[in-house]
DNA sequence: TATTAAACGAGACGGTACGTCGTGTCTTCGA
DNA sequence: TCGAAGACACGACGTACCGTCTCGTTTAATA
């Protein structure tokens, strides 16, 4: 069905691309990589990126993506334990230079170009997310957190607890531009825990206090 | 003090090109956008674009802080009303097709141009922030949160609250590219409620089951 | 007749402005000139340039003419000596680096653009041409040369005369980058002086060896 | 020994720019000359002159040096008759629109632009002489005038008479504006004949004749 | 082992935007 | 009213990158 002849491709050429291409991104930025230097750092022509990648933000998405691959989701035995490991290993990863210049970046373009949004969603976001949903199901085995009941509302509050962590962590570091410390990421946790934990079902639990009804809300000291 | 001679700048020509901005990022995108382009729409020529703004990144950056000066902090009277409140405006702001295309992209080139961070903090984060400052000294008026003690825990728990509404929304907007409606911004406001009551007046008051990281932070109490 | 109220214009400044124009010249070359360098070693505004001369070719052909204007037709007794004579004033004007850079410039725009070749007329060819009448009218009074019959024949030679004497002097240093100096100038009036007379009295007249060419020409005899 | 990869430059490029850039000057003139103009005319990018020619005065005087190499030394039998049909050739050359109004400010920028002056001198001046080194070659060979001594004298002569034709027919096209017809290329090749002949050895050699010696012109009558 | 077809390097190519510069006009203020 | 200062619309400049296209040269599977 496919191609069997001619001269395969270069293993070793992919890997040395992604390389120069987040060397260069630390060394130029998002804005001064050219497909023209990284092709001049890997040693390889300007045809064999393209022949791999349809064009910069893809070659950038993949290189990005193959370090949020590191991330790893630890069982240190608590909720909160975890959630401030993972909190500190993804500002870690938000430290790195190739991706403070370039994360951002991608997302921007990935705004006005499907395919692009689609391939940062499996490269970057889809790695992100799995560590949510697997520190979920440790809690709920250690009973820490009640377990599922297949509601839209459970899968509302992983997108809930997705979204504050990681923003919290991409905003705190991009946007205000502080450092992420253990002590910041006790914190997020421990909002993150009394939240949870306060809402006695709380959001997910999804019910009176959901949907604008908030007569509780604050109200509740 | 300064030259007072020779033909003055044209007010008029600002504003247009400002406008021009918004409407070429509406319908070309980030990536689309040329300042030949917007001169164009504004009437303008490209020098007076480069008389007033030495890129198209500093440009940009004017043209959103623009839309951000018109969020405004509401009094509902109630904190959990206001966060709800303040968050809609803001999904509303990032859901403009020009927010959107446009916002993540200056935050990427700022991460290595000192000169535009300083530019997006005063023209967008400083804007978002001061709704945050005056919505904790309203509910602290009405007795909801405990007043300021001058502690660094205190600006800690300001930045760490904003950096929690902000980057949810961003995040949830941008990144997972999903809705943020009532019912989500009322999860999202019970979260901190129940987050920051349950801490006691205190983040990193974290208790027994956080990692261990606060060194510093929660001494406030 | 004219308007006498206001601010009379400044008559320094013209001075100021055609010598600030040769001075730039000489250190710009003709293509590097711009009338706001001229504005500037002049102490004077672009405005001021643009109310004296529509255009920067139209001051150059002027600050050009002002030169050809020291053109002195000397009386050295002799014909081939007052044509010595006039052929190292010329070369010396033609080696300042101002005229060097300019004045084919200005005549190749004045190719296409009539205003400026009866400006390049008046200000410089005429005042050149000047010199080769007045210097045969004296000849003749010495009996150099025949008296002028009125023919066409006549005419022409005195065009051709002009032609060949500013041409070879304009080629020579301009073309060849070779310099004038007294035997060169000696040479081109010893064939001038033999052409002349060999002709009998006659260019055109020219005899057997000659292509046949000479419909009318020689028909002064 | 040059490299020998890569893809080849197009030799149909360089036909279409040179014969655009004609195009173009005989429509726009020298002035109206852009180079964007011309890529569009060629059906070419503009980067693809600038990787052929550094700037605009180099590709003309390419262009316009292709034309020169027309230029042909006929053999009509006698010095006088190649003369004349020469003169006209060049007279036809210069009436050319395209060269009207590039030749004279090729040369004007050549006068600060020692680069630029070497390629005129290569493509056109060169291109002109050969052709009095080759008439003069022939008129020896027929015994019209002495054959070379070898002496400085006679490369001066070969000098002055370039000037003199070149110069003359140069002056009186572009400068006087007048055109060259079959009588006035007779008259000067008649004035250069007799100049030459009568000159006994000609130029350098002449002394006595020099400077005052001029007892007989246009006694002849 | 020879064939063969794709991958590869090099670099020219058609495009497009960049940011700068010069032109000639205009608008303001002060003399 | 003139002049200085300088902003303005316009348009060309020469550069840089894009992504595509030839070239001639490897290189591994296949026949």
């Amino acid at each position: 069905m496919m191609a069997r002849t001619g001269r395969p491709r270069s293993a070793e050429a992919d890997a040395a691309i992604l390389d120069a291409t987040r060397e260069a991104l630390v060394e130029q930025g998002w804005g001064g990589l050219t497909m023209a230097d990284v092709a001049a750092r890997a040693g390889v022509a300007k045809t064999t990126l393209y022949r791999r990648w349809a064009n910069r933000n893809e070659l950038v998405v993949d290189a990005l993506g193959a370090l949020f691959d590191e991330l790893r989701m630890p069982d240190h035995g608590t909720l909160a334990a975890d959630i401030e490991d993972v909190v500190l290993q993804f500002a870690a990863l938000l430290d790195r230079p190739e991706v403070r210049t370039a994360l951002m970046a991608v997302i921007a373009e990935s705004s006005h170009d499907e395919g692009l949004r689609r391939r940062v969603r499996t490269a970057i976001v889809d790695r992100q997310k799995r560590l949510v949903v697997l520190g979920r199901h440790r809690a709920q085995r250690r009973g820490e957190i009640p377990p599922d009941d297949g509601t839209a509302a459970t899968r509302a509050q992983v997108d809930l607890v997705f979204d504050v962590v990681a923003g919290a962590v991409v905003h705190r570091i991009l946007v205000s531009g502080e450092r992420v410390d253990a002590a910041w990421a006790a914190a997020l946790s421990g909002l993150l825990r009394e939240g949870l934990a306060g809402g006695r079902g709380g959001l997910g639990g999804g019910r009176e206090g959901l949907g604008g009804g908030r007569e509780g809300l604050g109200g509740g000291r």
